[in-house]
Order: structure tokens, then C-alpha cells, then sequence
DNA sequence: CACCCTTTGAAGCTC
DNA sequence: GAGCTTCAAAGGGTG
């Protein structure tokens, strides 16, 4: 780069500097900001009431205001091991600390800290408990998520409880016992004779030092003496539990707690929140204290009575747009899934009432993560009745939460230091004395080891935040994707797809944090937990250390291939009235079918793309709602008569849909409704008449056949995908594409070359005469041995995920779409649309041949498709014209070109895109990086889409004249490139 | 009927 | 890596 142009770089940066600092500028400094935030530690603060209170944690004053006078700090620091700190305000009298101490723990901030920790564990639990026992459906939906996301040993809870709670409990709540029990008997005190505080001591300059750290650097012979003294007072047998439970303490104090420091320090970083978030009963669960539940049964208030906001009848009618058609279909399919009676599974009212509560407690206590939260603060300050109601809302609350956690472990870390101190400051004083040196090292040590302790809980906090930020990111995506109401109108209700929406945000901000792990060999009794534990265990062997996001979406899917596979056999056998088949092979313990979402089945250039999370998200989802598509007989009583006496007639295409993996790539959005009828048989079997004779509808609007009203009711309202005929690639675009991406491509392009599933697509889909034609061209070709050996376990397992696929693109293509405003009117072509009536199995628009043409038939040849056809069948080798994506200019254009006609009354197009050329060029920059995104997700898409496609196919598509252009303006290129 | 025109941007190709 | 070429949408115009 020359210094002109970097100059001029630099100017631009500038400029951009300048005048950029617009939202995203500030919204980028919010975060940096918020980030820092959290890194940098509050101000040390001594005060009792600041460091128990999180509302005067701003308050806090200096720890040492003055520094000579640092031994009259007005506070006593406990610090036991295993991080156990108590903080008790200084008193020349005993008896009154001791009663402060009493207070401190039990009263402020075991409770405070436990309830926050204890209110987001059981409202996940809850969350869970309801979505498991509303209904098969939401059990399944959610099992299955669960599932998915169980094997990850990643809990937040475990983390919060065991490296937080254990801590306070074990240690401090221990040592809070003692004493109140202590003080509880005024003729003896416990504590003075276990511990012999002189009361000289305290009276003298060593008033910062607690009496545990008095303890610590006494001699363990002399406080064993007490102990035995104690031993000799006690009388009674409450006495002597309390005297067992000082014994624990003081062995727990005196010994080497290293050992209990390494294991904790080993203890599993990685949480596995979402594992325990919906599957509370496979994870280990603390005993808890009669008391904790009950204040978590108070906490917890699931009125579970709120309806459903956004209703089958209430969706808009949008039948000029397919798009938002699809958008709807999936979303009622997710919606449907959940779906349980007139409520809601999951509510928000008690978070509610937490966060009211919560908010009268501890006032603003927002103080860091501001930028997190502070919509939500002014949100609550405005309203304090305001509900949170929203999942966002949940998710602020868990990063809250993990905010005030982390409050006050940096509160401990600072009074650990503080302690630290003191004892070597004592250490210097009592330097004459030799007794306490090795008393001192150990209680060195043991700090040490605590303040490590506490860096790790505050690293696991870290993480869990950014899980808990990543989860929101994933959620709102998946929102704006599918289309869905934001959180952030006033009319926003949650809907079950919200809900499922976040359960798919929550596990892939875990997967996305997962981490190399020693998994633990401990199977639970549940055949699901032990299915997942396998299936774990041998992923963990191939894949050690997920990293990309395309790793993340690999172990999505194999574990819910895996999972699927036992939700299968469950299903079977709750759906016993619909299903008549054996489900002897799908019990089989098959290998995950290949994908070609599998990193190794993908391009290269996809691995340098880390956009695939949502992917991963929505594949959650999709698995999610499949499992609820297996309840049929549900379905089947919502249905018509005439929808229900059309099912018989077409079942048996849906069990041949239902043998065949690749078909079911096509269709495997409907096969998997059906997916628990396993028929053994195989497609092949079964003839199904010849497509339909139909004229040629043109495009996505086609009609639908008869066999329609068959499908939507089995799916309830589910279209049929119309992916599979878009995807129909002939076989010579399908070798490129197996060279390039893999076995899955591989058995992907076989099933283009095999005209037996066609054939049941004929029978069961509305499929274009010119494709079916084609189709039809190559019945004869015999199915390749893999589709005849599939089982139905695999075809089943394979439909699953691929119809996850599948659904995957429409819903993305759907939200392209949606996003990119591109109309949909298409011409009249709309029009087409059958006879009326709504077309609930309508094919899925891409946003990549929505209009008038598809992707793979060029609609400038095809006045008749039959035309098409003939060609294709006549040059078997010519590849379909799959064109290139647009870019942000031909998306602006697109979108634009109707307005400035409109303006301009010109129709030439030139001048028209003369025209759009120079709006283009006053758009500001985020304008047209709106564009630029929406291209970028184009040619992502696209590139799903099409793996093997190059740029390169289409060259000389358009014409050879094109190439005599190019000899005729060599010259004139260049000119036109200037020009422009 | 096939191509041109006209725009910008992405990707591929050539050197 | 720079420069060039092709193609993507659009629809009236042109030969």
C-alpha cells in the first residue's frame, strides 16, 4: 500500500471516526464498557452493611481510608476454608460480634446470595417440571432438547452451587451454625472456649483480626484443649450434635484443605445449566433444607394461565405472500408443539414476582453490567409492577444474578486480601514468637487457596455471563429469523415458540462454551440419560475439543440423531393407536447418517465462516418440534372428516416417505410426522401412479394436488417442502458436488439419480409437471442398493435430521426474505394459488428464486415447462441453471426498482438502474450494509444450498453471445468499469 | 426471439 | 495481487 493510499485509509478511518459515532459506535462503546466493567473489580469496600447490602455496594468506601489505621477497620473477616468468608463488624465485646456473626450469615448473605443463586435454579427447574408434565407433547418437545444438550456436562447450577454455595455452606453456614448455636446457650459460650478470643486482643490494635483467624493462628493443641473442655460442659444432646458439627469445623479448619482446594479447583468448569435446566432429575440435586425449599416454593409461582398470544386464526393472512406463509407454518408447527390445552408451558409471572421482589430487596444493584440491563432497570424503575414476562427478561435476570454473585465474590477476594494482610502483618509483629509460623503458612496457604478458589468462581461467573449473553444473542436471532414478535413491543405475550426459542438459545450458548472434558462414566438410571451417555462417550472420543461452531452443530445433531432414535421407540409406544408397526429396526443402534451440515462433508471455505450458530440453534428447534409432530392422533382429531378420510388413503405413501432416507431429505418434514409408523418395506415396493398431468404452475405457487389435503392434516398444517424439488440437481453437478463435499453429498446426489423416490414424491406432493416429468425420465433407473438397505431406523434417523435441515433452509430463506422486504407478489403468478383456498401445504419459498422463476428452471425458457423438460431429458449431462445470489446492489435494486418506476414513470429498465445506481451512492453507509448483509446471507445461503455450485457454472449460460460481446468490447469494458 | 442496455458487487479467471 | 470478465435483476428497446 502506498503512503497515499494509506493516508487516505487512514482519512477514511478518521472520517468514519468522525462522523460514525453514530448508534453502533455507542452501542460498541457500551459494551466495551460493560466488558470492562465486569473485568475490573469494585472498589474494596469494609463496610458490613455495603458488602451485605448489593444496594450500598456503590457506596463503598475505601477499604483503607487510612493506612495506619488499616487494624480498626470496622469489620471482622472470617475466612474458613473452602473460600468460606464471614465478615462480622468489629466490637470490643464478644458476645455482640458473636451475635453479629450470627446475623451475618444466616441473615444477609447466605440468603441473599443463595436465594438469587436458588431462584433462577428452581424457576429453570420449574420451567422444566411444568414443560415435562403439561403433556406428552411438550415433554417430548422438551425431552428432546434436553436431551440434545444433556450430555454437555455444563450446569450453571453446579457450578453456582458447588463452587458457591458448597463453599458458604460447608464452610461459613457451618461456622454461622456454631456460633448461633454457641450464643444460643448464654451460660456457655462455645466459642469462647473453643476459641479463647482474648478479649485483650480485641481491645488492642488487632481489632481487624477475626476470631477464626485467631483460631487459625492458635496453636491446634490449645483449641483442642477447649474442645475437650467444651466436650466436659455439654450435657445434652443438642448440645453435643452442635459440639460433632464444632468438631467437623475445627478439623475442617485445622486440616490441609489442599486436597479439597485441588478437587475443587478441578471440579467441572463447564456448567451444565441447560442440562439441569430441563432435565432437573438426571442431574444430581443437592439435599436442601426444608426451609430453602419452602422459601423456593414461595419464590416459585407458575400460574401457567397465560394464553397463548399468537393463535392459528390470529396469524395474519398473508396469502399473496408465501414467505410469510412459511414463517407462519413454522411457527405454528413450533407453536402447535408446545401447544398444550389454552396455556402456556412456560410463564413468566414468578420470575415476576422474583424480580419485584428482588428489586425491593436490593434496590438498584445494577450498578455493573449497565449496558445488560439497564433497559431492564428502567424498565422496572418506570413500572415496578412491570412483569417480566419476556425472555430476554430471563435472560437479564440470570446475568443480573451472575453480576451480584460476582459482586460478592470480589467482595471476598478483597476481604481475602485484606486478611492476607493482616496476617502477615501479625506475622511481622509476632515475628519474636516462633509458635505460629507454621500455623501461619498453613493459613497462608489456605488463603491462597481460597482467593484461587474465588478467581475460579469468578472465571466460571465470567463465562456463565457470556453464555448467558450469547444465549440472548442466539435468541433474538432465532427470533428475527422466524419472524417472530420481538420482546421489545409493548404487546409482546410469550408464545410456546419463545420458550422453545430460548431452551434452543440456552443449550447452544452451552454448546458454544463447551470445553474439553473428562466426562464421568456414571450412567443414570434413566435409559435416556444412559442412551445420551453413550452417545456422549463416544463423541467425546472422536471429537475432543469442540470448537467451531460447525463442531457445535455436529454434536447437535448426532446427539439428536441419537436421542431421536430412543424418542422414536418412546413415541411408538405412546402412540400405539396410530402406529400398527414394529419398530424392531429402529431400535438398532445405527451411526449418525452423514450430512451435509457435517464439517467434513462441507467446503472448506465454510470452515472459516463462524455465522452457523443460529444453524445450530434452529436445528434445536426443528428437533424440538419434531418430536411433537408424532403425536398424531392429536392431530388427527383437530382435522376435517375429509382431511381424516384422505389419510387412509394416503398413509401408505407416507410410509414409503417414511423408508427412505433420501426421499425423506425431501420430505422429511412430513416423513417425520410418521416417522414413528416404521413399516418395514421399502418405497421402491410400492408404485404410486405417475405425477399429475397438471399445467405447469410456474413456480412456487403452484397448486397443490389432491394428496394435499392428506398431508396438511397429518402435519398439522405443515407444508410440504418444496426444497426437494428446487434441490433436484442432475447428476453432473452432483459429481462435482460429491468430489467436493462428501458421503452425505454422495448419497444425496444418488437420490436425484433414482427415480423411485420421485415416484413417491409424485404420489404425495404437488410437484411441477416439469419436474416431475424429468422425474419420471429416469423411474426406470433402479434404486441404488443404499436405499434399499436402509433400514427404517436409519431412514427414520436420517429424516429426522435432514427434515431438520430442510426446514432449517426455509426458515432462514423465509426470514431473508421476510428481512429483505422483497416482494412476493410475483407477477400473477400468485394467483395461481389453489382454487381459493389456503393453501396450508403451499411450497416453501426460497428467497433465491421466490418470484416468478425457481432456481433451477429458468423461467425465460420455461413458457412451457414441458419445453424444459424435453431439454433436460434430452441432455441428461446440461446442468440446471442454479443462478448466482444477488448482491446488496441487485437486492437494493430489486427492492427499489418498483418505487423509482413508480416516481419516474420510466420503464426502461437502463435508466431505471441508472437512477438506482446513483441512490445507491447517497445511501449512507448503514443503509447499505443493511444490503450488504442481506447479500451476505445470500450467498450463504447458497452456498448451503448449493455446496458444489461455483460461480463459474453459469459462465456462458446466458449466452456465447455474451462472449462475442466480450471480443466485440474488450475495450469497452474497461471504458464501462471507469465509468462506473 | 435473442440480445442490448445499465447499474454494482461478487466471484472467477488471467497474467 | 491487480485487472478483467461474467453474471445476477429488470424490462423496454432493438435487430
Amino acid at each position: 500500500m502506498s503512503l497515499e493510499a494509506q493516508a487516505q485509509s487512514q482519512q477514511l478511518i478518521k472520517h468514519m471516526n468522525g462522523d460514525g459515532d453514530t448508534k453502533l459506535t455507542k452501542k460498541f462503546r457500551k459494551i466495551v464498557n460493560s466488558e470492562l466493567e465486569f473485568i475490573v473489580p469494585h472498589p474494596p469496600q469494609t463496610n458490613v452493611a455495603e458488602l451485605l447490602n448489593p444496594q450500598s455496594y456503590q457506596l463503598g468506601s475505601d477499604v483503607h481510608p487510612n493506612p495506619t489505621n488499616q487494624y480498626n477497620s470496622s469489620m471482622r473477616m472470617h475466612i474458613m476454608p473452602n473460600c468460606g468468608i464471614s465478615i462480622e463488624a468489629e466490637s470490643s465485646d464478644l458476645a455482640e460480634s458473636i451475635n453479629k456473626m450470627k446475623n451475618i450469615p444466616e441473615g444477609v448473605l447466605h440468603n441473599d446470595i443463595e436465594s438469587k443463586i436458588n431462584r433462577v435454579y428452581d424457576a429453570n427447574n420449574k420451567i422444566y417440571t411444568d414443560l415435562t408434565n403439561t403433556s406428552i407433547d411438550t415433554a417430548s418437545a422438551t425431552s428432546s432438547v434436553a436431551a440434545i444438550s444433556n450430555s454437555n456436562t455444563t450446569d450453571i447450577n453446579e457450578v453456582m452451587k458447588k463452587s458457591y454455595l458448597d463453599t458458604f455452606r460447608n464452610s461459613y453456614a457451618e461456622y454461622g451454625s456454631l456460633t448461633s448455636n454457641t450464643i444460643k446457650k448464654p451460660s456457655l459460650n462455645i466459642l469462647q472456649h473453643l476459641f479463647c478470643i482474648p478479649t485483650s486482643t480485641l481491645d488492642s490494635g488487632m481489632s481487624s483480626a477475626s476470631a477464626v483467624a485467631e483460631v487459625l493462628l492458635r496453636q491446634p493443641n490449645t483449641v483442642t484443649q477447649n474442645m475437650q473442655k467444651v466436650d466436659e460442659i455439654a450435657s445434652n444432646q443438642e448440645l453435643e450434635q452442635e459440639l460433632n458439627r464444632n468438631r467437623e469445623l475445627l478439623s475442617y479448619v485445622f486440616n490441609n484443605n489442599m486436597l479439597s482446594h485441588q478437587k475443587f479447583s478441578q471440579h467441572p468448569l463447564l456448567s451444565r445449566h441447560f442440562a439441569e435446566f430441563v432435565q432437573p432429575k438426571l442431574t444430581e440435586r443437592e439435599p436442601e433444607s426444608e426451609s430453602v425449599l419452602e422459601r423456593k416454593t414461595h419464590m416459585i409461582d407458575f400460574s401457567g394461565s397465560k394464553k397463548l398470544s399468537i393463535r392459528q386464526e390470529d396469524l395474519p393472512p398473508t396469502p399473496s405472500s408465501q414467505d410469510n406463509n412459511n414463517n407462519n407454518e413454522m411457527l405454528n408447527d413450533v407453536e402447535s408443539a408446545l401447544r398444550f390445552g389454552e396455556d402456556l408451558i412456560l410463564d413468566f409471572p414468578h420470575l415476576q414476582q422474583i424480580h419485584s421482589n428482588r428489586g425491593q430487596q436490593i434496590g438498584e444493584p445494577e450498578d455493573t453490567f449497565k449496558s445488560n440491563s439497564t433497559e431492564h432497570s428502567s424498565k422496572r424503575g418506570k413500572t415496578p409492577k412491570d412483569h417480566l414476562k419476556s425472555t430476554c427478561n430471563l435472560f437479564k435476570e440470570h446475568k443480573i444474578l451472575l453480576a451480584d454473585v460476582k459482586r460478592s465474590l470480589e467482595q471476598l477476594t478483597l476481604l481475602s486480601g485484606q486478611f492476607r494482610d493482616n496476617v502477615s502483618v501479625r506475622h511481622r509483629q509476632d515475628a519474636s514468637k516462633t509458635t505460629n509460623s507454621s500455623l501461619e503458612a498453613t493459613v497462608r496457604r489456605q488463603l491462597n487457596g481460597n482467593c484461587k478458589k474465588i478467581e475460579d468462581i469468578l472465571d466460571q461467573i465470567k463465562r456463565l455471563h457470556h453464555q448467558w449473553n450469547s444465549a440472548e444473542l442466539y435468541y433474538l436471532r432465532s427470533l428475527q429469523r422466524l419472524g417472530l414478535s420481538s420482546e421489545d413491543g409493548a404487546g409482546f405475550s410469550s408464545t410456546p415458540t419463545h420458550t422453545i426459542m430460548a431452551l434452543a438459545a440456552i443449550a447452544l450458548s452451552v454448546e458454544c462454551e463447551l470445553k474439553p472434558k473428562i466426562y464421568d462414566t456414571q450412567i443414570d438410571s434413566s435409559d435416556l440419560k444412559q442412551q445420551v451417555n453413550t452417545s456422549e462417550s463416544e463423541f467425546v472420543s472422536t471429537i475432543e475439543k469442540p470448537k467451531t461452531l460447525h463442531d457445535i452443530e455436529n454434536i447437535i445433531l448426532q446427539k439428536a440423531s441419537t436421542v431421536l432414535i430412543h424418542q422414536g421407540n418412546l413415541s411408538n409406544n405412546t402412540l400405539n393407536g396410530c402406529s400398527d408397526s414394529d419398530n424392531s429396526e429402529g431400535e438398532k443402534s445405527i451411526p449418525s447418517p452423514t450430512c451435509i451440515w457435517h464439517p467434513k462433508n462441507r467446503d472448506t471455505r465454510f470452515k472459516e465462516e463462524d455465522e452457523n450458530c443460529s444453524t445450530a440453534a434452529e436445528i434445536i428447534l426443528e428437533y424440538a418440534s419434531k418430536t411433537n409432530s408424532l403425536q398424531i392422533p392429536d392431530r388427527f382429531t383437530n382435522t376435517s372428516a375429509k382431511v381424516r378420510a384422505n389419510i387412509s388413503d394416503s398413509i401408505e405413501s407416507y410410509r414409503a416417505l417414511n423408508m427412505s432416507p433420501l426421499l425423506s431429505f425431501k420430505n422429511s418434514r412430513d416423513s417425520l410426522a410418521v416417522s414413528n409408523v416404521n413399516e418395514s418395506g421399502y418405497f421402491a415396493e410400492i408404485q404410486f401412479p405417475a405425477a399429475p398431468s397438471t399445467p405447469p404452475t410456474s413456480s412456487n405457487s403452484s397448486c397443490s394436488t389432491g394428496t394435499i389435503h392428506v398431508t396438511c392434516p397429518l402435519n398439522n398444517n405443515r407444508r410440504k417442502s418444496r426444497y426437494a424439488r428446487r434441490i433436484e440437481t442432475p447428476t453432473t453437478s452432483s459429481q462435482k458436488t460429491t468430489l467436493l463435499k462428501g458421503a452425505s453429498i454422495q448419497e444425496y446426489s444418488r437420490s436425484h439419480q433414482t427415480g423411485s423416490v420421485y415416484n413417491v414424491i409424485d404420489a404425495t406432493l404437488p410437484i411441477p409437471s416439469s419436474i416431475t416429468t424429468a422425474i419420471t425420465g429416469a423411474t426406470s433407473t433402479p434404486s441404488p442398493p443404499i436405499v434399499q438397505a436402509a433400514s427404517s431406523a436409519i431412514a427414520t434417523v436420517t429424516a429426522l435430521q435432514e427434515r431438520a435441515l430442510t426446514n432449517m433452509f426455509k426458515a432462514r430463506l423465509s426470514a431473508l426474505t421476510a428481512a429483505a422486504g422483497i416482494d412476493n407478489g410475483g407477477g400473477g403468478l400468485a394467483s395461481d394459488k389453489c382454487e381459493g383456498e389456503p393453501v396450508p401445504d403451499a411450497p416453501y419459498d426460497l428467497s433465491i428464486g421466490t418470484k416468478l422463476k425457481n432456481i433451477n428452471l429458468d423461467s425465460k425458457n420455461s413458457s412451457n415447462t414441458q419445453s424444459i423438460d424435453c431439454k433436460d431429458s434430452s441432455n441428461d449431462k446440461k446442468k440446471p441453471h442454479i443462478k448466482k445470489p444477488l448482491n446488496a446492489f441487485m437486492l437494493y435494486m430489486k427492492e427499489m426498482r418498483a418505487k423509482v418506476v413508480a416516481e419516474c414513470t420510466l420503464k426502461e429498465s437502463a435508466a431505471i438502474n441508472q437512477i438506482l445506481g446513483r441512490r445507491w451512492h447517497e445511501l449512507s453507509r448503514e443503509e447499505q450494509s443493511k444490503y450488504y448483509e442481506k447479500a451476505r446471507q445470500e450467498r450463504q445461503l447458497h452456498m448451503e444450498l448449493y455446496p458444489g455450485w461455483s460461480a463459474r457454472d453459469n459462465y456462458g449460460y446466458v449466452s456465447k453471445k455474451k462472449k462475442r460481446k466480450k471480443d466485440r468490447s474488450t475495450t469497452d469494458s474497461g471504458v464501462a468499469c471507469l465509468g462506473a
